[in-house]
DNA sequence: ACCTGAACACCGTTCAAGT
DNA sequence: ACCTGAACACCGTTCAAGT
């Protein structure tokens, strides 16, 4: 508070009058944050396009504000910030039980994710004297094909949940009742 | 340091003899608690169950310790930490790279699905006047239940890739390489 | 080797007093 | 309506001095 205060050319104690305490200041940013997450219009290829970028775009917040995300994270959460997500799973099509799993797998996961980036990742998980050799994947993670790994893991696990008879990604057949159609 | 001290019956200036700093002390306290990881012995079922298992524990471990959890989870990862895990994935028969992204997936959702259960779900997501007629899926998260479904989300992706002509999780056709060989 | 008093440089917050 | 000085009850940490 006194360091904000003087940010701002005015007293700690000046703070109080606009807010309760540090708490809800915290409180705020964090709001803000979420705020500001962008959910991609609808694009090509599904529901499953459509959940794949508004969780790319969640990943990107917290990779713009580490450290309000990781306030975020270990947070009571508001249920207006998990709305703006879990409306995507809804938009897409999917029914209330299945896009409530969803949106907890899916977000849970991002969320996981993200903190791992974050506090950064063991790279050099050998200390041993083939870590040389072992460099290459362990040195460098690619962080968006890592992060994608997993998402697409999970949404493909949904797909096939949601419509067992639809296929594994090539041109899809009929399916009886796809859950695109709202 | 001063209510430690004061617990421990010394003053606060006294720990410095035993620890460098809180910051370290709050690191010993994580360390201890990642130790405490007990990682299930080999059951029937493949690497699959011996995966589900540990990682079943690292939740357990999370919900014994909420708070030191919330500290692992934003707190740099140390190597040795890591390998615990990582571990389990090697030894159930996945090769350096698959095992890496595995390992990174699946400890991504289970630290981001620990804090989501910590800091509580967003239970009632839609506070409109049909709120008490979506209340049972709503308001009683089963715990267990929707762990487990965005974990066997992630296994079952995970054996698809590492063994696409295995079944959908019946008898299981002869695998020509399957991960289980080391 | 371990503990302590005194001190330093901080915190968040309250409240009566100012304008 | 908003700001401030003074004060309260705290922090983590250092260090010379004790045993």
């Amino acid at each position: 508070m006194r360091k904000l205060g003087r940010e701002l050319g005015v007293e700690a104690m000046s703070l109080y009058n606009h807010v309760p305490n540090k708490e809800a200041l915290l409180g705020g940013m964090v709001e803000v944050l979420i705020e500001g997450l962008e959910i991609p219009a609808a694009t090509s290829g599904g529901w499953e396009g459509k959940v794949r970028e508004a969780f790319r775009s969640y990943l990107k917040l917290a990779r713009a504000h580490p450290e309000v995300f990781q306030l975020f994270a270990t947070r009571p959460l508001g249920t207006g910030e998990a709305l703006r997500i879990f409306e995507v799973l809804r938009g897409a099509g999917l029914e209330l039980v299945p896009a409530l799993q969803a949106f907890r797998a899916l977000s849970s996961y991002t969320v996981g994710y993200a903190l791992a980036e974050i506090r950064g990742f063991p790279l050099e998980l050998e200390g041993g004297p083939r870590a040389l050799e072992l460099a290459p994947p362990l040195k460098e993670v690619d962080r968006d094909a890592q992060f994608d790994f997993g998402l697409d893991l999970i949404i493909s696990g949904l797909r096939q949940k949601l419509d067992p008879d639809g296929a594994q990604g090539d041109p899809p057949r009929r399916s009886r009742r796809g859950p695109e159609h709202q």
